[in-house]
DNA sequence: AAATATTACAACCGCAGTCCC
DNA sequence: CGGGACTGCGGTTGTAATATT
């Protein structure tokens, strides 16, 4: 049996403190990411690893964007999520700026209720059968489920041709227009994901050597072939 | 104005992959 | 090669803020 990655009597949990971000980002300044598990240490934070991992990459890093996510950003999203599922990491990997806690909570919170109104079903990106108005709330928006805060209805998309479950590097991304391998009754999305990225965001390429994928230069100037404000209607 | 419902998002948990001895 | 340590990912939860009744 696996130790817990800390001991929990000794970590603090729950939001974190303004010195505490403090600390984390002084200690990441002088001594760069990594060894996550003796950071917490060497840093004086009582944290487990895990949480100080967590908090500078989706919060304290310099090169984040924060705010809003803007319509071409939202369509990115949309689109990729159609080719990839759930791999938010991956998606957030196209988003210069955004992680893949930020753009899964995005989804969660409002791309999928956008889909959904739409009458797209997001697990599968096509058209719901009938155009069903889903029942909503009176605040207009969709009654998710029993519990009211993260959406229940997300459960784990075994029809999407991308995801499989319990292995998680299987996954053939070679390129949109040959992703669907095992749908022949689904239409080739032909999907193009290069935009043009807007002047303020090109700046951030240069911090990009933490990118995870460099290496994919076609990806990083995006361009919508697509020209629809809203690209979903992929699927006839 | 108070109570209740809903939303948004930060943070946690557990699993799986990779690395290294 | 096997197993433990470490890291990263995706799902889920907790809760503050906001909207509605």
């Amino acid at each position: 049996m696996r130790k817990p990655c800390c001991d929990k009597q000794d970590t603090n949990k729950g939001a974190w403190s303004k010195q505490e971000d403090e600390k984390l980002i002084e200690y990441i300044r002088k001594h760069g990411e990594g060894c996550w598990r003796t950071l917490p240490k060497a840093a004086g934070l009582l944290r487990c690893g895990k949480s100080c991992r967590l908090r500078w990459i989706n919060y304290l890093r310099p090169d984040l964007k924060r705010g809003n996510f803007a319509e071409d950003e939202e369509d990115l999203i949309i689109k990729l999520h159609a080719l990839l599922g759930n791999r938010w990491s991956l998606i957030a990997g196209r988003l210069p700026g955004r992680t893949d806690n930020e753009v899964k909570n995005y989804w969660n919170s409002h791309l999928r209720r956008k889909l959904i109104n739409m009458g797209i079903d997001p697990n599968n990106h096509r058209l719901t059968t009938h155009t069903f108005a889903p029942p909503k709330n009176p605040h207009g928006s969709i009654s998710t489920s029993a519990t009211s805060s993260a959406p229940k209805i997300n459960p784990p998309n075994n029809n999407h041709p991308l995801v499989k479950s319990h292995s998680r590097d299987n996954y053939h991304v070679s390129d949109a227009g040959n992703c669907l391998p095992h749908e022949p009754s689904l239409p080739d999305l032909n999907l193009d994901l290069t935009i043009n990225i807007p002047p303020p965001l090109v700046a951030n390429v240069e911090d990009e050597g933490k990118q995870k994928d460099t290496s994919n230069d076609a990806c990083r100037e995006h361009e919508f072939t697509q020209s629809s404000p809203v690209p979903l209607l992929l699927f006839r």
